[in-house]
DNA sequence: ATATATGTATTACAGTTGTAAGAACAGGAG
DNA sequence: CTCCTGTTCTTACAACTGTAATACATATAT
């Protein structure tokens, strides 16, 4: 997968559409987007357009429609962010950035709840 | 505190220097620069005065030298940062976050405990 | 065949960012 | 009082972004 594009902030909310919905065409596309956003279909189309350019996308013809399918893993995206965001931030620390969102935001109970059953489970898996 | 100014990843590296360090003139920040980056003096100077002009710090004169403080505050300035990274990618839940870092990147035993302690200490408060 | 409509491609344009170079100015040396 | 040197100020410029408008091409209906 060498290494992601970089895709900006507008451009990824397109990809979310392509990662839920591929393969999908473009009308779809900006059925999705319009319906969360206020862009204007030809921004939509721009988007499309650089991501494709970007390799982060690509499409098949259906005789003169697109229709889009997404190149790069969302997962894979999310690791990069992830990485970035904590280096950035929190020298890479994720008990860091917890320690701050923590002290810093109002934590909910359903959240704290599914952190400890993440801890606990790996927990079990290293006991 | 109104709203705090939007940030480059680059003006950033000076805001932590000021916020460790100021007051601390011109050359101090570009001293301490150098060491951890490849950037010209003037990049940074440039960097400076972006940050001036954005609000996100000020100076004084001291003769001709600029003595810089910042206007805004590391810790408001990350709770910001946050929010926007979780909202973004994880629909505003940490512990989706967590999840997916835990799943897809190696955590380190100490982060590991570091997470549990904040997590019982949180329990205990609790209870 | 041709017009129409509907998709795609090209072009636009200002703001931000990374990355500096060059110009101007002022304080201290002589 | 003048010049040098170190500081700050102005300008530069391309890539990336947000946000579209306009132009072009082509499938389908008549």
């Amino acid at each position: 997968m060498s290494h992601l594009p970089q895709i900006s902030e507008a451009e990824y909310e397109v990809m979310k559409v392509l990662w839920r919905y591929a393969p999908i065409n473009t009308n779809e596309v900006t059925e999705k987007l319009i319906q969360t956003t206020d862009w204007n279909p030809k921004t939509i189309h721009t988007l499309l357009k650089r991501l494709v350019q970007k390799g982060a996308a690509t499409y098949t013809k259906e005789s003169r429609v697109f229709i889009y399918t997404p190149l790069i893993k969302e997962d894979d995206y999310l690791k990069k962010e992830n990485s970035h965001f904590l280096n950035r931030f929190y020298n890479g620390s994720i008990s860091g950035m917890v320690t701050n969102y923590m002290n810093s935001n109002h934590i909910s109970n359903e959240d704290l709840d599914e952190l400890k059953k993440l801890l606990f489970k790996e927990h079990e898996e290293e006991t």
